[in-house]
DNA sequence: TGTACATCAGTGAACGCGCGTTCACTGATGTAC
DNA sequence: TGTACATCAGTGAACGCGCGTTCACTGATGTAC
């Protein structure tokens, strides 16, 4: 990737934006580590001289953010095709869902862990980003989750007096389990323990 | 703290570890943040120069070691008091434990991101930690879960098919919630969470 | 009791490194006349 | 149709900084004789 580049014509010069932020993807891929991301390092490796990013981000931590964006558009992604793939049955619907959260976590550990790993909190004083930015962040998740389960207690498949707080235990244990798996590979796992917390936390009753 | 130092009298070197130590755990207690832990940042904290943290640790990442280490010690103490305290109960000491583990994170959020966050991991090939030192570091904590949630299945204060696997549900369950909150103070939080899980994932029944 | 000496706790200066950021710039390309 | 020019995409050199680590050292202190 350190080839030679061809730059972009005239008015195409926000592809270099998608490019750096791939490229700061693929680092955090391939070492595993937020810190790999520095904008020396992503300029490197897409190419480019260092001070061409300034262009496309006031400062690091906005490339970061814009690598956390990404990531949680691809997350939203990934959960609406489960649910759609899913069967008719709201229940079926609501573990394909949880499933697919939890595959994307173990697919891709390191980007899991730079999206709710709350790494660059406290720089915000200092830098681009506001604490805005990443409020919202993760509330497309909660809102599928917390519709998917509120249609199982619709159906009679699941009982809940409160089908937001349910929705919200419920996505702290997954979150719980890719977590941790996400940051330690030796922990003793039983091997159904996804099921084991969805249909506990869900009040699944089918 | 930066005022004059004494040097420790012959055969006391040993007790510049501690200050360290203690120094690190400042530093992260005021930053929030673990890159605020360099070598050359506990040395001024603790008022000596750079070099003379190498007679105590053979390295930078051997500091972080130190004080995950020490967290969980302290951590596990707090549990076991816990416990102590608790009614007599079976349920009432797990809700006890459930309870100051959360606390715990919720004082300390910063610690038990640095203990639970897996952020120091990728280092591992080129530093003096290794993996052994770190895979074994929670196993106190979910031991003692493990145990009372065993005695509540025994006293018929909840059901189980599985209580070791039960108990790894439950601790997960505490993680998700502990380690979010220790990321994002914003969450809408349901006021009864930390109970509704408990419940859920250690099949009271009371 | 006095003194030489080994040991121990800690230092000061220096190294090379990668970082984020700034500055003035270059050269291709589309557009107005 | 030809050409001057503004705009745009990207560069190269340099800055100051804090980092981890090394090296040879200093000076106090306990101990052996």
């Amino acid at each position: 990737m350190t080839e030679t580049r061809t730059r972009n014509r005239r008015g195409e010069g926000a592809r270099l934006r998608d490019e750096i932020v791939a490229g700061a993807v693929e680092l955090l891929d391939e070492s595993g580590d937020q810190s790999a991301i520095t904008l020396r390092s992503v300029a490197r490796r897409v190419g480019i001289a260092a001070p061409s990013i300034y262009r496309h981000f006031p400062d690091q931590p906005a490339i970061m953010l814009a690598v956390v964006r990404q990531q949680f558009a691809e997350l939203e992604m990934v959960l609406r095709a489960a649910v759609e793939a899913a069967g008719p049955e709201a229940w079926q619907q609501l573990y394909h869902l949880c499933d697919a959260y939890l595959g994307f976590a173990e697919q891709h550990p390191e980007r899991y862990r730079v999206m709710f790993g709350g790494l660059w909190k406290p720089t915000l004083g200092e830098s681009s980003v506001t604490a805005d930015d990443l409020a919202t962040l993760g509330d497309a998740t909660l809102g599928l989750l917390a519709d998917t389960l509120q249609a199982c207690v619709t159906a009679g498949q699941a009982v809940s007096t409160d089908p937001r707080a349910d929705a919200v235990a419920l996505w702290l244990g997954l979150h719980g389990f890719a977590h941790q798996r996400s940051v330690s590979a030796v922990f003793p796992w039983p091997a159904d323990i996804a099921e084991r917390m969805i249909t506990a936390l869900a009040h699944i009753r089918i």
